[in-house]
DNA sequence: TTGAAAGCGGTACCAC
DNA sequence: GTGGTACCGCTTTCAA
């Protein structure tokens, strides 16, 4: 920078300011610094400025997945919005260990960032308390545990409502569940909401129809057994486990029985019969907690802004798996 | 840092050569000093650090969509390799377009990385000549142009060379090629391993059989129908444009067309019929390009490396969809 | 084994 | 409109 200001003949605060577009600069001055930079080929350290200024404009978003589309799309628009704002943009993956996370986290957080957005497997975000005040933090997908903070989520009660009910307008009356674990709050919510419909349907829920697969492939295929093993087989499956819906399309494929799933997925629409599916629109639910980060961050020390749950609606996709058995001839090909 | 070395009643060095785990600090030094840092609740700023040593630990990886599996895969890859090695990781996606690719890849190099990794759309990367003695580049899955570098990338030949002679051993004399643009080097190594493979059995290529689809997935749609409309109609296809693969899959299975596709993909064992495809092992490409990467940054300034265009085996995986239309009956899903 | 002071490359404050 | 200078938080150099 002194090298630019020695040929412009100017002082390094003017190549500062030139460099920033700032008021108070004369035309002639702003040309000659524009053309040292130019001609030297000067880059800015923006490493430098960021320690300067005691904020790096990087956003920070950790999931549990980057391969996961539900996770790729988020971390894809992270990026996008990010960019549109001038960011730049940390990933780091946890391959769903809460250790991990607790460790890519805080390396993170050494490194000044303006936002963090966390897409956590944690049940405790306690040691976040120490970042509360400096950087501001939003969860995604999941609700902080022992630490208050805002985050962004599927609205789950609503997305098991109406799918459910989609089923039960199908004719469907034995209609299983499939969940990873009940300690995720979004699954025992989903199941809470798929039991309400059915009593309010008059339907009494089967305690065996509703199973937990875990997190493995290997507990979809247990959890799918136990299922096919039941004297009163269910009719319909919904599956609450995004992540293995692959797994789970592919395997229910054979069987008869109805399926949706939560989370859309990239070949839904091309397995037979084609999955119909809830989209939970990752890429909507970003934006909006990256918004919501930044507005966190207008609000700095200032007026404190109340912490709030929100929630992205999730849509139907309607395909054709949630109709069998019903309808007995071979389904044609979209 | 100063407020630790004040509690612990020693000097700033002290406390910043305990962070570090420096030799020559006496025992009780070092768990005061330790005790200090737990109490205060101190975390380094490590942006501080990066810009005092004047390099992050950070890796940069951009990549034209972070969506594709193919790319997601490779993300994925970046960020493992990276925390194993005690640094973070930026992303970037460029959507296709060099301009933005460009403003990113500058965005990023203002940061001082410690190396970048690059999946170039671009064809002239000129313009990373400014950096090319402060900051390893590789570039992945394309060759650089217009400069030069190390890279890493599928071998295209030798997996074009498998493909085409995996169909011609199932009876195929009438092969298709479906890639992207003959501009981008890939498309066109493969296409012309595909050529010669032909040759070397006997089989003239019909030219109208080699199409090319562009970037959209309309001209996918349009490239089938090209092919659809030949009065001469090829009985397989060899799909050379990874990204499309999904779309392509679902189109094809309504056709008599046998189908290999270049990059394997998420549901390619679950579709019916299911699909072979050349498995470019993406994870093993990032790691190995993470690893030049790491190997340049240790010879900064000293002996010159000379640069490498490395190669990545493709593993072909066989499933059901180079078979038809040999097989008459409806194959039976796996 | 430990500490004092310089400096990385920018920006902010204030004087001119 | 422009320049001088302190300073961000850490590491490095060198002296004690």
């Amino acid at each position: 920078m002194s090298d630019i200001a020695r040929a412009a003949g100017v002082s390094v605060k003017t190549v500062s300011r030139v460099h920033n577009g700032e008021e108070n600069v004369s035309p002639e001055t702003r040309d000659r610094v524009m053309q040292a930079i130019a001609e030297l080929g000067y880059v800015r350290n923006d490493l430098a400025r960021a320690f300067r200024m005691g904020d790096s404009s990087v956003l920070g978003i950790v999931v549990p997945d980057i391969e996961d589309p539900f996770f790729a799309s988020i971390v894809h628009q992270v990026d996008q919005s990010a960019a549109e704002h001038g960011m730049l943009t940390f990933v780091a993956g946890t391959g769903d260990d809460p250790e991990q996370e607790r460790r890519r986290v805080e390396a993170l957080m050494g490194r000044q960032l303006s936002g963090l957005l966390l897409a956590s497997v944690s049940h405790d975000h306690g040691y976040l308390q120490r970042w509360a005040n400096s950087t501001p933090i939003v969860f995604i997908d999941r609700r902080p545990e022992g630490i208050e903070g805002d985050s962004l989520a599927s609205d789950d009660a609503a997305g098991a409502i109406t799918v459910t009910q989609h089923l039960l307008d199908h004719g469907h009356h034995k209609i299983a569940f499939l969940g990873d674990s009940l300690e995720v709050s979004t699954t025992s919510a989903r199941l809470a909401s798929y039991r309400e419909v059915l009593g309010a349907a008059g339907i009494e829920a089967n305690p065996e129809y509703a199973v937990m697969s875990g997190f493995t492939p290997e507990g979809v295929t247990r959890a799918i057994d136990s299922l096919r093993a039941l004297p009163d087989q269910p009719t319909a499956l919904i599956s609450s486990n995004g992540r293995a819906n692959q797994i789970i399309a592919a395997q229910v494929s054979d069987l008869q029985l109805a399926l949706v799933a939560f989370s859309d997925f990239p070949l839904a629409d091309a397995l037979s019969p084609t999955i119909t599916a809830l989209d939970q629109q990752p890429r909507l639910l970003a934006q909006q907690a990256v918004a919501r980060l930044l507005e966190r961050q207008r609000h700095t020390g200032g007026t404190a802004l109340p912490f709030e749950a929100q929630t992205v609606p999730s849509v139907l996709v309607e395909r054709q798996s949630c109709q069998r058995p019903i309808v007995d001839q071979p389904l044609t090909r979209h």
